[in-house]
Order: structure tokens, then sequence, then C-alpha cells
DNA sequence: GCAGTCAGTAAACGGTGTTCACCACCGTTC
DNA sequence: GAACGGTGGTGAACACCGTTTACTGACTGC
């Protein structure tokens, strides 16, 4: 980015490298296989060394599931660019099942991003989205949000009860997505949108992750099917315009 | 269980002491406290000896896994007894509440069972479904299958391009149910049954995994009224008597 | 009483994250 | 141009870790 002088050009230069080499490891061997002194080994330098560039190595893990989250992100976006604008509901398709083969094909860095105990890495607990975890879903569905009005059927509008949370989520929603430099009009965050969003992430998560572990309480050798079902189910429920 | 011996029943009782401790260091200071070192110092032995008991530290893992999958299941049975056979209903949100409340009071049990990546404890992948992963679903959901007759609401039956899938399913869940010794008569399982179970397997488990792990796209200080919305929706997609 | 089984030990190997003292270079400043 | 401070890198060390091996010693079944 930024870098002006030499030094922090080469620092960010091997701070790249250690990251590339860390994500090869991970993808090759698994997480376990990261560890500080094969890095070390396979840039040629020793292991202190890397403590000049991350504070440990569940810092480093952190630092390689916000690359991983980038990379993504980079996946998804010219994905639904490719689709055009006047057909939002393949839009979202296209990004659930985007993600869905990205997991598939992705295993590990899957796991690393969506399926680790923040205490592992190091994470603080609802750390500000635009880091890493929701910040690929927030980019996706803000821009979403910005292009087309969102129809909720008539048959799923918000509980009261939840009205007052989904009022308060609002907020950290507008304050995330102009973090990224997405503005949402005012009026599109609907409380009802909000809540479709929550859900509609839960499930997608829900599916992908036991896909992805293989972790359904019986044998399902295919979900693609169960996939499609559940968006088709998704489409009946929100419309676009 | 059948320790005749008395040599057998001293080994069973250090085997309950070991898998007792990793529990303890597991729900005191995460998995990556379990180690073998700490656990035998904690039983005045040396580690080499836990080899008698376990292959390998994966091994001795997924015993724990198995461990708490029993407590679990163990901990659910009693709450949906505790309803009435003539509110079904009731009895699926009972264990729907009784599954989140206790993967928010065991978070570190949670993650270890639920959300380790199969590689960590070794784990072969679509492993028989009664021992630990979905032994606690299959074992509820059939219990409630054979005692009520489900009626799924027209608006949601079963795609076309899944009835060859699941008819492949329902076999698995049949022998996997046998195997838990409850008896389910052919005509509940029909296709419909099985994608339900599936879906709501997905929805749940997405829901309860974001929550303990804190991630949500946005901050959700409460997600339980958001929980509270999903069961309600449930019981509009599907009918019981 | 004897032989064998088996829980447990001590020692060792190779690996890990992390800290500390040290060194050598590079860019800046007098 | 010489001195200087920051910075990247080293080597040794510490305290762990999982795992293997060879070896005891007690209990068991005959």
């Amino acid at each position: 980015m930024t870098e002006s002088t030499r030094r922090e050009k080469l620092r960010a230069d091997t701070e790249r490298e250690i990251l590339a080499c860390a994500r090869r490891l991970l993808v090759e061997d698994g997480s376990h296989a990261v560890t500080l002194r094969a890095i070390a080994r396979e840039l040629g330098i020793t292991a202190p060394a890397l403590y000049r560039y991350y504070d440990s190595r569940a810092d480093l893990l952190r630092h390689v599931c916000d690359d991983i989250s980038a990379d993504l992100a980079a996946t998804l976006t010219p994905q639904i660019a490719a689709v055009p604008l006047d057909q939002p509901a393949e839009r979202v398709f296209t990004v659930c099942r985007a993600f869905r083969r990205w997991a598939l094909a992705h295993p590990r860095e899957f796991t690393l991003v969506f399926a680790t105990s923040p205490e592992e890495t190091n994470t603080p607990v609802n750390r500000p989205a635009q880091d890493h975890f929701g910040r690929v879903f927030l980019e996706i569905a803000g821009q979403l949000l910005s292009e087309h009005k969102i129809f909720l059927s008539d048959s799923l509008d918000v509980p009261d009860a939840l009205r007052a949370e989904l009022a308060a989520y609002r907020d950290d929603v507008s304050a995330s997505l102009a973090a990224t430099g997405i503005r949402v009009p005012e009026e599109k965050l609907q409380l009802g949108t909000i809540y479709l969003m929550l859900q509609w992430w839960a499930r997608l998560y829900g599916h992908v992750a036991l896909e992805v572990f293989g972790r359904f309480p019986f044998a399902v050798p295919d979900a693609e099917p169960l996939f499609e079902s559940m968006l088709t189910e998704l489409a009946s429920v929100v419309g676009f315009s």
C-alpha cells in the first residue's frame, strides 16, 4: 500500500511471504502444521525472527484469517458482478452458491476462518465485522441492499419481541457498512431486512459448515440438491426489484 | 457395565478418571489444555501410562467427544420426557431450546464436539451417527417420529430433484435408529420428514454455532428472540398429531 | 508355586512456542 | 565521514508437548 521507504517495502515483502507460506502449510497439511518453525524453515530464517512481525502464533493465525477473508471476498465479488443488476434474486443465489463452492474447495481455510474457536486464534468475540468474519457477508449484503428494493413476504414479518433488538442492530450495520465504504439509504435498512439477513446467514452457514465437516446426522453423499432447495425456499420468502 | 474381574473393574475406573480429568481440563482451560502430560500429572501417573488406555491424544479426544455426547443426550432426554405426549410441537421446541441452552452453558464442549475439524480428533468423516455427532439429534427425532404423526405444510414439499437422494438417506436413518434401539414404522419415514429433519438440523446448528462463537455478522448481544422466532417459523411449516 | 499378563515407570527423541542476550546492518544525523 | 539508534536476524535456552522403547513389579489364572 503506502510503503514509502525502502525498509518498509522490504518489511511488507517478507510479511507477505510469511502469510503466503503459512497459507500454503495450512492448505497442504492442516492448521496444526502451520508452525512458526516450519514457516521459518521455508523462509530460510529462524523462528524467533517471526516475532519481529507477529506477537505470537495466535496473532499470526489471526492475520492468516484476515488474509483468507480478503481472498474470499475477492473471489465472490466478481461473481456477483457478472450477474446483471436486473436479476437480484439470481445475484443472491450466485453469491450463496459461490460461498458454498469456495468452502468445499477450501475446507481448511473455511475451517480456520469460520469454525475455529475464538480462543484458538485469540480473537476477541464480537470483533468489528469488517476485520474478517462477517466482512464478506456484510459487504455482499450491503451491496445488494444499496442496489435493490427488497420485499419481504407477508408470511414472514418481524416478531414484535424482536423489534427493539433489531433496531439496535441496525445502527451497527450502518456503521459497519459505512466503514467498508458502502452507503445504504436509511430507508432500505428496515427491521425486516436485518432480520432476514441474520436468519439467512445462519442457514447458509449451518448448511455449509455441516457439509464441509461431513457432519449431517446421517450419510449425505451429495448435499447440493439440499442446498439448492434451500435457495428456492429463500426466493419464496423474499422479493426483489 | 460388564466388568467381571477385579482387574477389569480397576481399569474401567481409571478410564473414567482419565475422561473426567480430560473433561475438567477442557472446561476450565480449553481444548489446548487437554494434554496427556497434564492429565497424567493430575492422576499421579506418567504420560506414557495413558497409552495403555488410548492409542493417542486424538483417540482420547474422540472418546471425550463421545462422553460429552452421552451427557448431552442424558441432559436432553428427561427434558422432553417432562413435556406431555399430547403436545408434540412443544416437545420439539423444548429439545431445541435445551440444546441451545446446553451449548451456551458448555461452549467448550460444544466447540469440541460440534465444531472441531475431523482431522483434529482424527474422526473419520461420515462416521456412523450413533457414535457421537448426530446421535443426539437422531435419537430425539426418532423418538418423536415413533410417537407422532407429522404433517408437512403444502408450501414446503419435497423438490423432485431431491427424491432420489432422500430415498437413499431413509435407509441409512432406519439403520441408525435401529442401532439405537428405536423402531420407527416404515410409513412414518416419508421423504418429506427426512427432508425436514435435515433442513431443521442445519438451521438449529447454524444458529447455535454462530451464537456460541459470537460470530453473527454484526453485534447481537442477545440472540434468544432470534432463536424463538426461528422456532415459531418451524411451527408454521410442520404440524403434529 | 509358577508363568504370564498388564499397568506403570524412566529415559529418550524430536518437535513445539517463547524469551533473552547479542550482533550486524542500514538510514539518519551531527 | 563518523557516530548512533532502530531494526531484522541469530543462537542458546526454557519449559513444555506427543510418542516410543525397554524395563519393572504386582496381580491373575493355572
